[in-house]
DNA sequence: CTCCTAAATAAGTTTATTCTTATTTAAGAT
DNA sequence: ATCTTAAATAAGAATAAACTTATTTAGGAG
């Protein structure tokens, strides 16, 4: 579903496309609700014995990385969840058994407390978190690719 | 400063004060920028050199419970921070460096998204997440209250 | 003040995640 | 197809955070 495209954005950005990339994003697109990086891990092993969660992990912050998953932090014990980021939406969290339930919109609206409320979901908190780069990390990692698209010039 | 408040916070609650969660509260409350766990674990040490970490975490994470202290989770490699929740704001981090900085009021508005450009910062994704207790946890603790009894404030 | 008990703690264990390093591999160039 | 090299990987070490359990303690009752 999302494969290609997730595939093709990897390229676009100078990544290399390897089977364990396809067998995560992969399982990412089939799998039913947002799974653990645990559950993305086991689901692989089937596949391929060999990888190391090492490898789910550094896949998956690179997938969120560039926008195309949403890592939710469940603020709880619970691990957290990855998400494809279509359609966009946010999360209703529940800090003690670290339960969720998916809201629509990105704004803390009349909707999405009413719909809390409906849920008897007791709302104490919330946050919202713009995550992107900053200035100087954005320079080192065009200076990255344009290395790349340029050929070596070492210094 | 916040001090009192949060002490007459936690006795509302039912939870008890111990000379490590005071040292806790203290700590948050005298820190210039918002620390991680493992520097309030360092500086309380000083004075009660046998404070164990999970003490630090545990109590962080019920004031985080509470509403009182908002947790920033950086979204990266970096470690979260924990910052008293007044005033009430949210945060623009970087997803590589961890560094972040803080934004006013609670939506993505023109204002918010101004800012981070004037910073030079490239935002790639947000996230909003309205926490609290589900249904069912709800239930548990406020049983968990009444059991008590004992306390103050019986409703 | 002393006693009592649930709550809180310290210490040690476990799990989740990240880092380090040596090896392998994707993909562009020849 | 073969060569080259930076990127990606696996494995194991290191760190952060949470859990388990035995012990201590805050704070209410007598």
């Amino acid at each position: 579903m999302y494969d290609k495209f997730f595939i093709q954005q990897l390229k676009q950005n100078g990544y290399k496309i390897t089977p364990q990339r396809r067998a995560i994003i992969e399982a990412l697109a089939e799998a039913p609700l947002a799974p653990k990086a645990s559950e993305i891990w086991e689901k692989i092993r089937q596949k391929y014995p060999d990888i190391s969660p090492d490898t789910v992990y550094r896949n998956l912050t690179l997938l969120v990385d560039l926008g195309m998953v949403q890592q939710i932090y469940l603020r709880s014990k619970e691990t957290s969840r990855f998400e494809v980021n279509i359609p966009h939406h946010h999360h209703l969290i529940c800090l003690k058994c670290g339960c969720y339930y998916c809201l629509e919109g990105c704004l803390v609206n009349e909707q999405n407390l009413k719909a809390a409320k409906q849920r008897g979901f007791t709302v104490i908190g919330h946050a919202l978190e713009l995550y992107g780069y900053c200035l100087s990390c954005k320079e080192v990692r065009e200076e990255g690719l344009k290395r790349e698209g340029k050929g070596k010039n070492e210094s």
